[in-house]
DNA sequence: AGCATAAACTTGTAAATGCAAATGTTACAT
DNA sequence: ATGTAACATTTGCATTTACAAGTTTATGCT
């Protein structure tokens, strides 16, 4: 039988939460909120980065990106530039400003997860992130319930029955 | 050595925001939104809460919760009632409404709690449930930490060393 | 080449969020 | 009794966030 408490969005969500919460009360005073330590960690970890790139690195969404990494341009913490083989493009890169933050803050994150992984057997963890990873690619199929009811996009325009009838607007 | 992208937070982080999106749409048409999804599955298991409980339950911020909870009394899925016991606290409980919707969101719930587990050996979501729990507990360490430059709280008031020498203000 | 479509962002705008201060109650220690 | 601290919640306010719509640049098709 179902139960929230047990189920494992539910278990996931508290502690993802609550790890977040720490962490950023952590790393507070350095003036860098949670999603800047992700934009950094990762860039630091990746190289320079589109901003798309690093959207979905962070899991964080296209449009509050870009208002958070020109909040971090502001802050001297990263630069912006459009890329010359594709000026639709934004290559991130870090300052040497916000690279040294970066290695501060991870050396806190390493803390944290010595922390947690000190509460598991070795084994344990391998396959605890096996298993998150294993799941997170498993999604895709709950993504595709939710355009099946009709099939879309493929159902939709079998081929223009008429030709354009009338110009749109 | 670290790597963000090898961390439990960041695997975490990833995992919860996408199935927290997948599920949000797939609830959106009932006009609850992922939150409010938790508030209702959250009375419905446990029973009326106070506006606190539920908060610690769900993992969101108080004043959040207090105005979340409104809108949804305002929507007729809860009710919200002073406690005579304790005229601070407020209880809060499902109306029918509340309660109709809860039972058929959490049959949507069970069936993506189904296909996550589908991807798992039946004692792999044993461990991964005890573990993610066991690491939540674990956090405590990570929380005490925080206030320890100086040790807070035990070691201010030693016991008042002069009977208080002037009426504060 | 020329036009429709797709990509990669940015911006508008309304709603959600979180911290701090305020409010109303209860519990405690004189 | 009675003032003070602790609670439970609400409200003020400044951000943050997300979805939709708008820009600008690339691609693809004919």
């Amino acid at each position: 039988m179902y139960r929230l408490t047990t189920s494992m969005p539910y278990l996931l969500n508290r502690l993802g939460v609550r790890m977040g919460g720490l962490f950023s009360r952590r790393i507070g005073s350095s003036g860098l909120s949670l999603p800047m330590y992700r934009v950094v960690a990762s860039l630091f970890e990746q190289g320079d980065q589109k901003l798309g790139e690093i959207a979905a690195m962070t899991s964080i969404e296209l449009s509050t990106m870009s208002r958070l990494i020109g909040s971090m341009a502001s802050m001297g913490l990263v630069t912006r530039k459009r890329l010359p083989s594709d000026e639709r493009a934004v290559r991130i890169n870090l300052t040497s400003k916000g690279a040294a933050l970066a290695t501060q803050l991870m050396r806190e994150a390493q803390h944290y997860e010595d922390v947690v992984v000190s509460m598991l057997e070795p084994h344990e963890i391998e396959t605890l992130k096996e298993i998150l990873a294993r799941i997170y690619g498993a999604l895709d199929i709950l993504e595709g319930e939710l355009v099946l009811p009709g099939d879309w996009k493929r159902s939709a325009p079998p081929g223009p029955v008429l030709p354009a009838q009338r110009p749109k607007k």
